[in-house]
RNA sequence: GGGCGGUUAGCUCAGCGGUAGAGCACUACGUUGACAUCGUAGGGGUCACUGGUUCGAUCCCAGUACCGCCCACCA
């Protein structure tokens, strides 16, 4: 006998231990059922499972249990990413704790800490996963990294059976060949505090409160103009010789770099000195004035100061006017002289104390625009405060400084093709359809993508640079050497020490041998191969023919460019094949108030504690539920207590059915045989409950699908079909009785398949707990087959039967509570002037409907007893005598509510009816409802004025 | 500045050209042997606003307001 309640935190771990021992999760290579493959967007090593991969993993999880059980050959395949700045960052923190840099130690040694790092405390993630029921072929687990090369050469590494890393140097070598792959000195996003450069992707731009300085640059030579403001009718607002120009900025200490001021061409305040120089001050160069369409003349003072070298804007006119580019900060964005336009004081200063002593030295030179305070009269500095767009790195949290640069880019421009293509024919297609327009957006947009990146961690860009500045790249050392040797003079050999590598701040001419470049690629660059490189590419594996490409990418909108556009692209160029079919996008999870988690703000749930306290199932079951297309889910604990109890309802009624023989069935249930119109119908039910939930994964509509599971467990089968079918049980037609048996038997295990990609856990043990009373309970229920339902499991009839049947006894309930008739009392009832089909149907339900309705006798006759009030259901007038049992000016006035709703009601239908334009342009049925309608109304309002004179009567 | 989305019951959200739905919360009644992690019933909504299309609009179209999110180079 099953325990009166699940227990989660005892089975959860055991059926899952068993499902992996037993090898469930693993496709097969050698079968000819259809392929289906899900890849895991791969969640940080560094990571814990929280509320967004509970979601994701629960999704893909519904679609894997699903295709499995509908007997697919089902590789869920799973692995880690190396998260290049984010792991870096997490052993920097460890390494600190014990007061150590990672500069204090060799890239070697650093590394090999990271490596020792994540075999001890990395992958959590993946552990956890158990928990929420993953069924992952752990087996095949991946890492974005590859093997671990500090393991000693015998030892087997769980990742070692493909070559992660080779996909890399592969698809580098071939970008590289190809062209799609170059270096090139661009200006780049710079992180000052990990001193490397990221990609446009991973700068966030944030609102700040800054202000806007105006300098006034003087005119070379004591030349002067005459500065003329308008206003927007022409009138001159101010009229002045002016020695200087003035310009607004930001960003004061990059005016060290300032290659030019420019003016709108059309700007007539500024057209008598363009062309001419100002002296720049502090660091007393000349610079022109230019022309250029990029300045605003609404903006400021119309002039802009254009620093090349810091500066996205400024970088474009700079390149358009040939002006030099200046380097003022070094890589940790202190004041550098590298360019030698920084004065020496403000060399080594950081950019934001640069940023004082500049505005100071300009103020005490006069340099800077005034306005005259109303109060004082006095002439003070123009700082304006200003709201400015700030960017930040989304890792490091500091302000990003655009960087001058040579950095390795991918030619995003030329792969965004093929990958925008694949999504407007349809070969890939997103779900919901409105993400596409994002996916297309961006690829429009695309910039060069810079791949390279100053870390240590991550995987090494295979590119080796010559003293007389050639680039090889190849696949190893000793490629690169042949290469090295073929193309030029002597003999090579790599460099020892990567300080002498040609990088970005290094001179050059130190190069004395062939050296690697120290770079690592960003760590995207490897995910964006994740579908195909999972599966053992570049070598002709049979797991890359059998599962790619895979069949839906389940992920967030917020890596839509991060990394499913670029899986499109690298996919296609690779394989030439897309990587998935679909992309199904799900929402963020948020909480209870609509805000994103974070540990920063304390509104994290922890998806463990959740399982802790609620089970796994529950979990999941609420994430389905809440997983419809919208943008994001507010997830609370009380809606996962609330699925928690479901499935108690659903252990419940498996235990009411043991308890009552009714899950002893066995053999094949043929839906043709069944007598009982009851049992006709529940079987009806529950396959329309499988077409419903089969059509709703199908097109990912996991909250149909579970609403639609919930639907028929609670309501139907266990609110209905389970209290209907007592009477039966208890009686004394045992043919009856053993067809019941085997129906509720045979409904029992359709649900726990039903519900078995949604609750794993509860459905297994069920399943098994209840395998002695049937032989068809063998092996797993996860393993059984998604049963497919035809028209023999309808029955119109027997469904039309059974909504009379419960219409009447919930019409019942509801007379009786408006009535005040307690439950305890007994009531009779009568079916008035019914004709014989419903006569034969009362008989056949009489013992249900008296139980469920808590009636005293259920008969039909010709006409109401006295003291009745009437309802009407399908058309039949039901008569209920309960006038001696109530008070009868209560039940008047319920009536008379009743009329008046009925008479609005027939009102508003003859208008619509007596429209000429509704008769001849809507629909036929849809008239035709109206006015059956109106009919049955209107008898409806002659029993009630009937039952109304009844108890006037008394 | 561009783009996307939202506005429906107290809350969270479905729905969608033809009588407004669910879950939770609330109210009343109920422990009838599967289940109080329960059952039965009930109250509660000008479907943001303004126009338009239509016989008919919560739904389609246009505009307005407010709220989100994404992208963007206004110094």
């Amino acid at each position: 006998m099953l325990d009166s309640r699940f227990d989660p935190a005892a089975a959860e771990p055991r059926l899952y231990k068993r499902w992996e021992q037993e090898g469930c999760f693993k496709p097969s290579m050698d079968t000819a059922a259809e392929p289906y493959c899900i890849v895991i967007p791969p969640p940080n090593v560094t990571g814990v499972l929280h509320m967004g991969h509970a979601l994701n993993h629960t999704l893909q999880d519904v679609l894997v249990r699903f295709e499995r059980m509908r007997g697919k050959n089902v590789l869920w395949q799973p692995g880690t990413d190396h998260a290049g700045i984010a792991t870096q960052m997490v052993v920097e923190r460890e390494l600190a704790k014990d007061g150590v840099k990672r500069t204090d130690m060799s890239r070697e040694d650093f590394t090999e800490k990271v490596w020792a790092w994540k075999e001890q405390s990395g992958g959590k993630i993946l552990d956890q996963d158990r928990r929420l029921g993953s069924s992952m072929d752990w087996s095949r687990t991946r890492f974005t990294m590859g093997r671990n090369p500090h393991l000693p050469a015998d030892t087997p590494d769980p990742n070692d059976d493909v070559a992660m890393a080779e996909a890399v140097r592969n698809a580098f070598v071939q970008l590289y060949n190809e062209g799609l792959i170059y270096r090139d000195k661009r200006l780049v996003n710079w992180d000052p505090h990990f001193q490397t450069a990221i990609s446009d992707l991973e700068v966030e731009n944030r609102d700040v409160d800054g202000h806007m300085w105006h300098f006034k640059y003087p005119l070379e030579g004591g030349e002067t103009y005459t500065y003329v403001e308008k206003d927007e009718d022409g009138n001159v607002v101010l009229e002045e010789e002016r020695d200087w120009i003035s310009i607004a900025t930001t960003r004061p200490e990059t005016m060290l770099g300032d290659g030019a001021v420019a003016v709108h061409p059309d700007d007539e305040r500024y057209a008598p000195i363009v062309g001419k120089m100002v002296r720049l001050p502090l660091a007393n160069r000349l610079i022109p004035i230019i022309a250029d369409e990029y300045p605003d003349p609404e903006f400021g003072s119309g002039a802009v100061k254009i620093t090349g070298a810091h500066d996205f804007n400024d970088n474009m006119v700079a390149k358009r006017h040939d002006l030099p580019m200046l380097r003022l900060l070094d890589e940790r964005g202190a004041m550098t002289d590298i360019d030698g336009s920084v004065p020496e004081k403000y060399v080594g200063m950081d950019r934001f104390e640069a940023r004082e002593a500049i505005v100071a030295d300009i103020i005490a030179l006069g340099l800077m625009v005034t306005d005259t305070d109303e109060e004082s009269g006095e002439a003070v500095p123009r700082i304006e405060k200003k709201k400015i767009m700030q960017p930040f790195g989304d890792r490091s949290g500091v302000v990003i400084e655009p960087m001058l640069t040579d950095q390795w880019f991918v030619n995003a421009e030329e792969l965004s093709k093929e990958a925008r293509a694949a999504v407007a024919d349809g070969r890939t297609d997103f779900v919901p359809d409105n993400w596409s327009k994002t996916y297309f957006n961006w690829l429009d947009n695309i910039e060069p993508w810079c791949i390279s990146r100053q870390l240590w961690w991550g995987h090494r860009i295979p590119a080796w640079y010559g003293p007389d500045g050639r680039i090889i790249v190849a696949d190893n050392e000793k490629e690169a050497l042949r290469q090295a040797e073929m193309s030029g003079p002597g003999s090579w050999r790599i460099a020892e020490h990567e300080e002498a590598v040609a990088n970005n701040f290094v001179d050059k001419d130190d190069f004395a041998l062939l050296a690697r470049d120290p770079d690592v690629l960003d760590t995207w660059f490897s995910s964006a191969l994740w579908p195909f490189s999972t599966l053992g590419w570049p070598n002709e594996t049979d797991e890359l023919d059998m599962f790619y490409p895979g069949a839906v990418l389940v992920t967030a909108f917020d890596i839509i460019f991060f990394w499913v556009a670029r899986m499109m692209m690298m996919g296609l160029h690779f394989t030439g094949q897309i990587p998935f079919k679909h992309v199904y996008i799900h929402a963020l999870v948020l909480d209870e108030k609509g805000q994103k988690m974070s540990k920063s703000k304390g509104n994290a749930m922890d998806p463990l504690e959740l399982i802790d306290e609620y089970g796994a199932d529950a979990l999941r079951f609420t994430m389905s539920r809440m997983a419809g297309m919208g943008r994001n889910i507010r997830l609370s604990k009380q809606a996962v207590e609330g699925n928690r109890n479901f499935g108690t309802k659903l252990w419940n009624a498996a235990r009411f059915c043991q308890m009552n023989e009714c899950a002893n069935w066995d053999g094949e249930l043929d839906p043709r045989a069944l007598k009982q119109p009851t049992n006709q119908w529940i079987v009806s039910e529950c396959a329309a409950a499988f077409k419903e939930a089969t059509i709703a994964l199908e097109a990912y509509r996991f909250d149909d699908a579970a609403g639609a599971a919930y639907r028929f467990t609670w309501n139907t089968f266990c609110d209905w079909y389970l209290e209907l079918i007592k009477p039966l049980l208890n009686g004394e037609d045992e043919t009856a009785k053993g067809e019941t048996r085997q129906v509720a038997g045979w409904v029992l295990d359709q649900t726990l398949k039903l519900l078995h990609p949604f609750m794993p856990f509860i459905t297994e043990e069920l399943w098994e707990a209840l395998s002695e009373h049937g032989p068809q309970r063998q092996g797993f229920l996860m393993l059984q087959s998604w049963p497919e339902f035809d028209e023999v499991h309808d029955n119109p009839a027997a469904t039309e039967e059974l909504n009379w049947v419960t219409e009447l006894i919930s019409e019942i309930r509801s007379a009786r509570a408006d009535l005040g008739v307690g439950a305890g009392t007994k009531v009779p009832m009568t079916l008035v002037d019914a004709d014989k089909p419903t006569r034969d149907r009362l008989d056949r339900h009489k013992g249900a409907i008296i139980a469920r309705a808590r009636l005293e006798t259920a008969r039909a006759e010709a006409e109401a007893p006295e003291g009745s009030i009437t309802t009407v259901v399908g058309g039949t007038s039901v008569a209920l005598r309960i006038a001696d049992l109530i008070d009868a000016g209560e039940a008047k006035s319920r009536l008379d509510k009743e009329l008046r709703a009925l008479d609005k009601e027939l009102t508003g239908l003859e208008k619509k009816l007596a429209n000429p334009n509704f008769v001849a342009k809507a629909p036929l049925e849809v008239v035709e409802e109206n006015r059956q309608r109106v009919v049955d109304g209107k008898i409806r309002v002659e029993k009630l004025n009937a039952a109304r004179a009844g108890l006037e009567a008394l």
